[in-house]
RNA sequence: GGCGCGGUGGCAGAGUGGCUAUGCAACGGAUUGCAACUCCGUGUACACCGGUUCGACUCCGGUCCGCGCCUCCA
């Protein structure tokens, strides 16, 4: 078995992959907070994260992926406010479409997806062990974590207590002991959710919920951590310090997470995706435009941790290299594939920290291979391990397929049409009739067993 | 200001101390009535300046430029 090797955001190095306990490997990835469509941006990182798990199954006999679903946020309260639209009613909606469409980018749902309100009471207990242990303390209504009391912090993102205070912008909350602690739990209004808890009724802080969540769902410490790269500070890095803090050990960060893993942004022109510049394009909106695969493609022409350079051109690109790949699986339509294991080029460059670029180049040294049973296979086995080529040749290219807008029967008497004046070189007809077919977007292929037709968008 | 990442051929994007990345586009050719599809072929790129080395795009130092985190954010 080829060793998976990993970038661990923890040491900055590249290292061998040792699972905790290799009958049973165990990923967490921070997932969205849903009052809103996902835009390709978080795509990336469920698109990252579905790879990876993917990857870890080849090689381990059980891996429980969880990836949770924020339910409980001050952004969801305002989209309430906004649209008089229920929460619950808010979370459920944005929860499925987030599932239908990161589905549609070829991702398994995770394991697990546990919600941030399921998991209120597994939240109250670590901010309860937290008082216990002297890390937390309850104040005006909140209790907050005493980032002092864990010496570790800031290991994670590499920055010291000291220079964390002196780049502090926000102003400082009066019910803050230091300016670097953070929000376990917080007071709630009554027109604001909230559940009761010893410090009266109120909601949980951001970064609890994925201590709470990761410990209850995969024990610690679990093998991976991972999510975008903007959570590394600081929501990462209170993660390490509630869980570890919350077993009294203030040394070892990695008594929480073993290894993390980040994912680089999605960019526009330069800068970062983000809902607050409003450079976003939805998930949703692509994959109306789009198919699927040809975004998820996409999301993988770079390596997960650089940063992507989003454009409509360049799902275009992916959109034709598929094409080539399922042109020659239309060729082979009539072979039965053997049963290949993904070949091993494919596998080290998923292995080199999931080197997907590489990975695609040995796909495409793949096509220099004639047609057989065996290319098949193997074409067919890496296409699903990174979620590529699933579908049906002939339906993904459009051939002989109508629809709503193309009616099949007309196209095959212009096609008639067109082959008889061919056949009496009326050369001129016949192109007029191409070009009336292309005008409907049909594309016309004259093949040694005859004319045949497809759709083009 | 602190911490971090990056600057590769038209575009995208890996990688390596000496040997073709790959894709898309472009161009030439085969095929075609003409096309499309397909196939074959073509491109001598690694920000700048020093250093190490027999040899650096790849290592080291510096310069310039871009980006990210430090505040909700995948």
């Amino acid at each position: 078995m080829l060793d998976l090797r990993l970038f661990n955001s923890l040491t900055r190095e590249k290292e061998v992959f040792t699972p905790i306990d290799p009958a049973h490997v165990k990923l967490y990835a921070c997932g969205p907070t849903v009052y809103n469509y996902a835009h390709i941006g978080n795509a990336r990182m469920a698109v990252v994260f579905d790879l990876l798990s993917k990857v870890l199954r080849t090689q381990f006999l059980k891996v429980t992926y969880v990836s949770n679903i924020t339910d409980v946020d001050d952004k969801i309260i305002a989209a309430s406010q906004e649209t008089g639209e229920a929460i619950a009613d808010i979370t459920e909606k944005y929860t499925r479409i987030y599932n239908d469409d990161m589905a549609a980018l070829g991702c398994d749902q995770p394991d697990i997806q546990p919600r941030a309100t399921a998991h209120i009471s597994d939240m109250i207990t670590i901010i309860e062990r937290l008082i216990a242990g002297e890390h937390a303390y309850a104040s005006k209504g909140h209790v907050l974590f005493h980032v002092p009391s864990f010496p570790a912090y800031g290991g994670l993102s590499g920055r010291s207590r000291d220079e964390q205070v002196a780049g502090a912008r926000v102003e400082v909350a009066s019910y803050k002991k230091d300016p670097a602690d953070f929000v376990l739990w917080k007071p709630s209004s009554d027109d604001e959710p909230g559940w009761d808890s010893p410090w009266g009724r109120g909601r949980p802080g951001w970064h609890i919920e994925c201590s709470a969540m990761s410990e209850v769902h995969l024990g610690l410490p679990f093998d991976i951590h991972g999510g975008g790269a903007d959570l590394k500070f600081p929501h990462h890095e209170n993660e390490i310090a509630q869980s570890c803090c919350a077993h009294g050990i203030t040394d070892d960060l990695t008594a929480f997470a073993k290894v993390w893993v980040h994912n680089g942004f999605v960019m526009v022109e330069g800068e970062k995706m983000s809902k607050s510049l409003g450079n976003f394009m939805l998930a949703h909106d692509l994959l109306e435009d789009h198919p699927g695969e040809a975004l998820r493609l996409t999301l993988l022409s770079a390596h997960y941790r650089q940063p992507l350079d989003w454009s409509i051109d360049k799902a275009v690109q992916n959109k034709r290299m598929l094409d080539r790949f399922y042109q020659r699986l239309e060729q082979m339509a009539e072979m039965d594939a053997t049963e290949e294991a993904v070949p091993e080029a494919v596998m080290a460059a998923l292995c080199d920290d999931l080197n997907t670029p590489q990975v695609m180049a040995e796909m495409n040294a793949l096509l220099k291979n004639e047609n057989s049973p065996a290319l098949k296979g193997k074409l067919l086995a890496a296409g699903h391990l990174i979620g590529i080529l699933q579908h049906d040749p002939q339906e993904w290219l459009g051939y002989a397929i109508g629809s709503d807008d193309v009616d099949a029967a007309k196209i095959e008497a212009l096609l008639q049409a067109r082959t008889q004046a061919r056949v009496n070189k009326d050369f001129a007809r016949s192109d007029e009739i191409r070009d009336e077919l292309a005008a409907q977007g049909i594309e016309i292929e004259d093949t040694p067993e005859g004319a045949k037709w497809k759709k083009i968008s």
